[in-house]
DNA sequence: TTGACATATACCGATATTGGAATATATTGA
DNA sequence: TCAATATATTCCAATATCGGTATATGTCAA
């Protein structure tokens, strides 16, 4: 058979670098398409998918002006990242206190001399 | 033309859900892949050719033990998330503020009455 | 209404990726 | 050395995904 994962979560959503890219402009605050494209350099259609794809997970909405189209960031969609991550912030730190600990040995192995 | 993205980097790595459960498993300790196996229900090829590309990026690590590979978390390689997590803080920040002003705003407008 | 502009969509070829089945490569123990 | 165990790798078919080109859709302005 063949391949599981679609496009329709956060995670794949985020993992195309263009998209990311998209996101990472939208920071400053809602742009329209024309302008996405002008910025980075991609192709309109191009935007168009994979502002499609980052709607699609509700990463960005959409806002018409006219006959532009307005699009801006959903932090709050991050969500699941942050939620994601904390469950790694234990194992995380653990790892930092077991460092601490081995800088800490070898500072003791060094003293005694 | 084609595609552009590849599986070599930590956002690619993670955007399969099998892979998440890999690393959540492995959140637990260190383990042998067999011990992976059974845990979720994958077969013994999927989890090593998934081991693979975790381990090309650096998020789990490995070592031999007899005739056991046993694969371990690396929840430092977990970094390029949080970095690009934290671009998005001040805008997730300024969206809640601006959800409280307008929550006020309501507020105030039903007081007067 | 017509034409220009802004964006979305459809279609296509190239390629990546996944999972399955079979097999190769250790490593251990008899 | 040989069989058994544990894991990695190879080969394959199915399918997802990306980007490009062309086109459809929608909106404004004259």
């Amino acid at each position: 058979m063949a391949r599981s994962s679609t496009t329709s979560d956060v995670f794949n959503a985020v993992a195309e670098a263009h998209r990311r890219e998209i996101l990472d402009t939208l920071i400053a605050g809602e742009k329209a398409v024309g302008t996405i494209v002008g910025d980075l350099s991609m192709s309109q259609p191009q935007v168009s998918k994979h502002l499609r794809v980052l709607s699609e997970v509700g990463l960005v909405s959409c806002r018409a002006e006219g006959r532009r189209r307005l699009y801006r960031l959903e932090p709050v969609r991050l969500q699941p990242f942050h939620e994601w991550l904390a469950k790694y912030e234990q194992a995380w730190n653990e790892r930092l206190d077991r460092m601490g600990d081995y800088l800490k040995d070898l500072q003791q192995e060094g003293e005694p001399q």
